[in-house]
DNA sequence: GCTTGAAATGTTAGTCACTAACAATCGTGC
DNA sequence: GCACGATTGTTAGTGACTAACATTTCAAGC
């Protein structure tokens, strides 16, 4: 439970980053200069976030993802299980989809360190997903496989809509993804 | 046409590099460990290799990728197109599959950081196939969402291929992998 | 052998992300 | 007003990387 003061900070930094960021662009601002936009020590700045680039990639892992991964009918392939779950998890809810969240997408989307961060915080739903298909009896490489191509394809659609047109739904652009990883000629 | 002197040092500071990568991990050695192992100095390291990472990750963007992805017929679904272009240029050719190549895959495997690398280093393989295919028309996110799928397939498959009994090939590895992107059914 | 000239390396000094240890301050409960 | 914990500041440092300039190596020509 934070302390109200600790949100303040908190919100005042990130507000600080995003507009430098968007101003200057993500590499060219220093962390340094966050902290005095946002009257701080930068020793403060990472007290309330853990990297550079953990103001704009916050770790999407949600165990909600793997457990329905593993609600699907266990005798479907790995990727068709791993679609479905993703599709239930992610398809229909659309959690903050407000202006703020698309102007940190799209600024992900131009870095290419910002990709890469937004990649291992990914592995840690990869992880789960995986964990979930072995013990149900699935090869570990085929779980791998599996998991990584769903959740590239889901990541793709995310840095696309970070720079769609603004009635383009996140979820439709996941359910666009996901409709590609499927067997041939399938509807849903 | 690098001078025989660049060769050689280049190859002490790769020795010297690989080996206190295995024996302290690759977050725990530094450059200057490494420069001093290969009688060096740590700015030469960096006239050698970019970055720390560079030592491991070689990017593999290779045109011939692209060029078996378009050569493809372009009435299959793109994700399709992609799948077999890359079994053709990757399925059966195996580059450098000696033992220096799985301890460094081995290496990578193992760190967060070297794994971002890697996905950085794909970004450019997964930038070719896109606009190959968007030249014939394709959907651009389309293409992205396939591309990136199949190269995470990949990626899963080369990884695993680092800690894998050595008589299995990393072109197997690879025919697996894609193998589960196969439309229901197919057989190749 | 000696010189010349370019390629390769060394030196120095710096920036930036990030960390550890300790001191100062703020604010809430009493 | 006072104590106490949570938040912030200060200082000093490490490690990856960069820029500018000086120095060394080494092969080719005389």
């Amino acid at each position: 439970m934070p302390t109200p003061r600790t949100l303040r900070t908190r919100a005042r930094i990130l507000d600080a980053a995003l507009d430098l960021f968007e101003r200057q662009g993500y590499s060219a601002t220093t962390v340094n200069q966050i902290a005095d936009a946002a009257g701080v020590t930068p020793m403060t700045f990472f007290r309330h976030f853990p990297t550079k680039d953990a103001v704009l990639v916050t770790d999407p892992y949600d165990p909600l993802i793997a457990d329905a991964v593993g609600a699907q009918p266990a005798d479907l392939p790995p990727l068709e299980r791993v679609r479905l779950g993703l599709l239930s998890a992610l398809g229909d809810i659309t959690p903050t989809e407000d202006a703020t969240a698309r102007r940190r997408v799209a600024l992900v989307a131009q870095s290419p360190s910002l990709r890469a961060a937004v990649s291992v915080g990914t592995e840690a739903t990869q992880e789960a997903i995986v964990e979930r298909l072995v013990a149900d009896g699935v090869d570990r490489l085929d779980a791998a496989i599996a998991a990584s191509a769903c959740l590239a394809a889901t990541t793709a659609a995310l840095l696309a809509w970070g720079s769609a047109p603004g009635d383009i739904t996140l979820a439709h652009l996941v359910r666009r993804a996901l409709a590609q990883l499927a067997p041939a000629g399938a509807t849903s």
